[in-house]
RNA sequence: CGGGACGUGGCGAAGUUUGGUAUCGCGCUUGGUUUGGGACCAAGAUGCCGCUGGUUCGAGUCCAGUCGUCCCGACCA
């Protein structure tokens, strides 16, 4: 059997220190460990197991569209790197490089990849020459580096795990469906499978994807009132392609230069999992992604076959869900905070009792509510009430987003909002650069997006006063 | 990169002011009793006190440097 570490010490509560909570979490929980290099961390097999199912069904959305998988080298020399200006001027800052081959001084540095664009177009550049080559829809499953000052686990390290889908098509319109498309793929997947309610939109100029030209995003809004940009698509136009001379023989036998996007989710995803449904117990796991999904606890194990009907439940349900069944010696009592604290969506326990009336208790993680349920019809109950998990976490997360999303009509409302309250605040604005920056330098907040669902609240700026183009979603992130 | 806190068995800490035998709780190992909300008893094992140098008869403690971690800002997925 595997390790019997107890967790004595309790979880910092949310409300007394959201920060601490969330690193308490993520280590109780077996999510992380650090390493001596700052910023880069393991991994531990309950964290990776979390992210191999978004992987998974991530992938399997991908590929139902048509992409395919392919893998770049992690390494980008520095001329690669330099041609589109706007992009190098963005990630240059940050990029890690590799200077010597062994004992050799390379004639040239290679930066180990912060995002891969400048591959796939010198790779697109060689590949692609008639429109018959058009479009290429490739992804890739990598980690990249990007070397950040101040580093927290799964919401900024200096390695993260992601995937980057680069696309590149004939017309702009095509790029553009493409880049929307997946965004939608996001939007799916944070609902439907994290159960994260998302506002869908696109960024500003400001804070756009260097390179891009335009960049969209799903914001989530986190238990502390803050925002987490959870996926991003951007559309490139024909900016790279000019900048790296791809161009291809069009019908009517002309060069023209294609339209390109990309889009990525990384191991952030996990974070956003982890301070949307977490609570002071630890994680709540949404039942879709999660590792396991019904742990079996015997009760009285010592007694005569509570340990062989457990066993037989577990090899039963595996066909039906995820399932664990822990037959180690710990109390059943330590076992129940254990399970609660990895987030698992369902506990089912079995004792001498429940044998005897051929039933089972089921908790369910989200609420603790309890279910006494007949050991026969647990292939259909578990489905269902792992489904009312899902719809559980989601609806108090939406609920949790209305309470904590404002209105403000002037700049002295914001302000007060941004002060007092945390989450997001929806105002109007002008659509300059200066007022955004004012806003963020005076109130603290920054434009999350320009969601698709508009509402006109008011006619003028938030910030100036002048007529207002937009209404935005603003607040503090991550 | 600015401001703050910190680095002592696996984990969390005390000890640093005033230099003098390395402490506590949890975990771990063995045996026994327990088991429906973090059980108990007994016996054990585990320390380059982040690292380097200095002061000193003697340094976890004082001095200098260095590396790293966490939190809050600025920047970013």
């Amino acid at each position: 059997m595997g390790q019997q570490k107890k967790m004595v010490d309790d979880i910092t509560s949310m409300d007394e220190d959201f920060a601490k909570w969330y690193t308490d979490v993520v280590k109780k929980a077996e999510l992380i460990e650090y390493t001596s290099v700052k910023g880069c961390m393991v991994i531990r097999p309950y964290g990776y197991a979390i992210w191999e199912n978004i992987q998974a069904t991530l992938d399997r959305m991908f590929k139902d569209l048509g992409h395919e998988n392919v893998c770049m080298p992690m390494f980008i020399p520095e001329s690669l790197l330099n041609k589109e200006k706007d992009h190098v001027a963005g990630f240059a800052p940050e990029v890690a490089w590799v200077t010597y081959g062994g004992n050799e001084k390379l004639e040239e540095r290679l930066c180990v990849r912060p995002t891969s664009e400048t591959l796939f177009c010198e790779h697109y550049k060689s590949i692609i020459q008639s429109y018959r080559d058009l479009p290429k829809l490739y992804n890739q499953w990598v980690s990249v580096v990007r070397w950040e000052k101040t580093t927290r686990p799964f919401l900024r390290s200096r390695e993260f795990l992601w995937q980057e889908g680069h696309t590149i098509h004939a017309s702009a319109e095509e790029a553009k469906e493409e880049t929307i498309r997946m965004l939608n793929v996001y939007e799916d997947f944070c609902e439907n499978y994290l159960a994260m309610p998302v506002v869908k939109g696109v960024k500003t100029e400001k804070e756009r994807f260097a390179g891009a030209e335009d960049t969209y995003t799903i914001e989530a809004l986190m238990h502390d009132g803050k925002a987490l940009q959870s996926a991003t698509s951007h559309y490139f136009g024909d900016g790279f392609a000019k900048a790296f001379e791809i161009q291809f023989a069009d019908k009517d036998n002309k060069l023209k230069y294609p339209f390109q996007t990309s889009w990525g989710a990384t191991t952030r995803l996990i974070g956003a999992i982890i301070m949307t449904h977490g609570d002071d117990n630890g994680l709540v796991l949404p039942p879709k992604i999660a590792p396991t999904q019904v742990v079996i606890i015997p009760i009285a194990a010592h007694k005569e076959g509570v340990l062989e009907k457990a066993e037989e439940l577990r090899a039963r349900l595996s066909k039906t869900c995820r399932v664990k069944c822990d037959t180690t010696d710990n109390s059943a009592g330590w076992k129940f905070a254990e399970y609660e604290m990895k987030g698992v969506p369902l506990r089912l326990e079995i004792g001498p009792k429940d044998i005897e009336n051929n039933q089972c208790v089921i908790v369910r993680r989200d609420n603790r509510e309890k279910y006494f349920v007949p050991l026969d019809e647990l292939e259909t109950k578990i489905p269902e009430l792992l489904e009312l998990v899902h719809k559980g976490i989601y609806e108090k997360a939406f609920n949790r987003r209305a309470e904590m999303t404002f209105v403000a009509k002037t700049f002295d409302e914001l302000k007060d909002i941004a002060d007092n309250k945390p989450g997001f605040i929806k105002a109007m604005w002008c659509g300059e650069r200066e007022c955004e920056e004012k806003l963020k330098e005076i109130a603290g907040v920054s434009s999350r997006c320009i969601p698709f669902e508009q509402e006109k609240i008011s006619e003028k700026c938030v910030c100036c006063g002048r007529p207002a183009k937009d209404m935005l979603y603003w607040g503090k992130a991550y």
